[in-house]
DNA sequence: TGTGATTGGGTCGTATTATGACCCTGTTGT
DNA sequence: ACAACAGGGTCATAATACGACCCAATCACA
């Protein structure tokens, strides 16, 4: 049995009080300087709480408490990393991922511990693990395709900087552009593509057009170029949204909404709609990656997390059993839990 | 770092929670069943603290509670073995031998948790660990020295019975009856030799008799056989005793321990009084081992615990640098004290 | 230079928990 | 039958954690 079961066993009240504590310092690392009030805010818990453990993280040398706020001492930073281990195990998160790669019947599942509906810290993890996953399978020559969505967006922001191969090409896999630009998929494509050293192109095609512009559109050579990189493409990176709120931030309208509703759409990913098993029921009309061209990419990885994503991510699992998924614990709980009472 | 150390740090209270369950497990696998009250009694905790304790190790699934008593389940004494690891570094015991090492200036040091003078289970534990001990180093047609006490009574009661070597010998070091025969080193001599299916020799002579009656001793057959062999024994296990308490057990005469304190000594070990710094002061006039003989012995292990015991460790460790020091926390730690007040 | 938003630290009443000090009843061994 | 021991129940009290405030100092920004 491992150090942690046992110690789980024995004294199981650590379980909450290292969670609690994980949870203190790794909001203190990623907002130093911080103080009490907004702290407490962010974790949802009792200002006076946060003052206890405070203190007693103080006493360990692990954290500096100055009138600017609070601080990770050298020696907190170090412990935090080690942490991320010990909660993994805790959690049971290798087994989890094991449950759900046999749920899902897919290649490979990786698992971050929280819930990134309630933590942006967990979106953050994700974000950071999917880096780092990109980071060990890319290889020289690859072209990338990467979609857009906030959690793409955080893809990005955690993606070290590193040249790890050679002559690679980042592209959009679909246009569309949204609202805001920090999610669109051509910004992340760019700051993916800057962060690896990499080069990238851009594909300015809004969503929902017509038949005949879309056919004028790639005539025009930017466009036609990128297109053409689309069936070349190595690896794609993908956010998995839920149907209803992709079709309500894309502003579709009340027929195509009735309509998605009528044939179960639960997920959405590049575009295209699924129903849990997987078929598409509707997809945008832009330029983008098609299905058939999505199932033939070497390495597929699909990206979402939260409780609420639980059946997006089951239904692009169906897609492909070669594909990766990179979720959280609070997705795959939720995952897990709509399986079992489906086969009761 | 390793995985304990992270946690101290972080979660320090785990530290007393741990110990204190560790040490509730223990004291009723030894002493199964037993009540609340009992238990209280021996560890010295109100009576509630166990009941609180007890019934989360109840939810644990750690011990069972009827009405005869309380008892570990089948997973509780799984889990008490691998706490013993979980303690051992909890506690630093590997630093604490190597540190006791390089003061004593000796070949090898054994440390086990705890206070021997405050808890009869740290004293089966530092037997236990000095039988797995012999049992490691124990070669065929080996001759064995064995003494007296309450110390090599326990190893003798904890030797796990096994034959592990051929042609074993089992000899008492020296003559010398106590009131108490559970103690004598033939009673122990003997109980050990059956536990390791070997022979053994007993020496009936009394403590403290005259130069003439012990020529005549040395006649009898008996007895010369064993004083023949007490100079080609390979091993010496022997306990280490406090020179005021061994002399008044003994009932030394007022002008001996007049002597004893003048020449300012504190440590007996096989009816020899030593000096800080291991001249011997005194010795008992019976047969036995001499000191010349006990420094060729190829293996000398010494077994004290309990604070009480340090200075007598300190004389013993003088001896020989060759030796190994089998002993508990407590005592390693008043020699560490000792010594730094000492160089200060 | 003021002003509002933070910051840490102080304090105090209250809720929660742990603990000590008992009681009771049942079982067991003598 | 009795003494010794078992677990469980109860309650007042001590220790602790916590929420809800206050304050002065500091900082960013207008």
């Amino acid at each position: 049995m491992s150090l942690i079961k046992l110690q789980k066993k024995i004294v199981p009240e650590i379980v909450e009080l290292l969670e609690l504590r994980y949870n203190i310092l790794r909001n203190i690392l990623y907002n130093e300087p911080i103080g009490r009030r907004s702290l407490a805010m962010k974790l949802n818990i009792g200002e006076r709480t946060i003052r206890t453990e405070v203190n007693i993280l103080k006493k360990q040398g692990l954290v500096t408490v100055g009138n600017i706020g609070m601080q990770l001492t050298e020696e907190g930073k170090d412990l935090i990393e080690n942490l991320d281990n010990i909660i993994r195990e805790l959690r049971g998160i290798s087994e989890l991922e094991k449950k759900l790669k046999d749920i899902l019947n897919i290649k490979r599942v990786i698992v971050v511990p929280g819930n990134s509906d309630k933590s942006e810290l967990v979106l953050s993890d994700m974000g950071k693990t999917t880096s780092i996953y990109i980071q060990k399978i890319i290889k020289d020559d690859c072209i990338i395709g990467i979609t857009g969505g906030t959690t793409m967006a955080q893809v990005a922001e955690e993606m070290p900087a590193a040249k790890i191969a050679k002559n690679i090409q980042i592209i959009p896999a679909r246009g569309g552009l949204g609202k805001d630009v920090e999610t669109q998929s051509n910004s992340i494509a760019a700051k993916i593509a800057k962060k690896l050293n990499a080069t990238y192109k851009l594909l300015h095609v809004p969503d929902n057009i017509d038949q005949k512009t879309l056919e004028g559109l790639l005539e025009l050579p930017d466009i036609k170029e990128v297109v053409e990189l689309l069936d070349k493409m190595d690896m794609i990176i993908f956010g998995i949204g839920r149907a209803d709120i992709m079709a309500s931030k894309r502003n579709l309208s009340k027929d195509i909404i009735k309509l998605l509703n009528e044939r179960k759409a639960v997920g959405e990913a590049f575009g295209h709609y699924f129903d849990i098993k997987g078929n598409v029921v509707w997809k945008m009309s832009t330029i983008g990656i098609t299905l058939e061209s999505f199932k033939k990419i070497k390495s597929a990885i699909g990206v979402a997390g939260g409780e609420s994503k639980a059946e997006a991510i089951m239904a692009i699992s169906s897609l492909r059993d070669d594909i990766t998924i990179i979720t959280d614990e609070a997705a795959a709980n939720k995952i897990i839990e709509i399986v079992n009472k489906a086969t009761k």
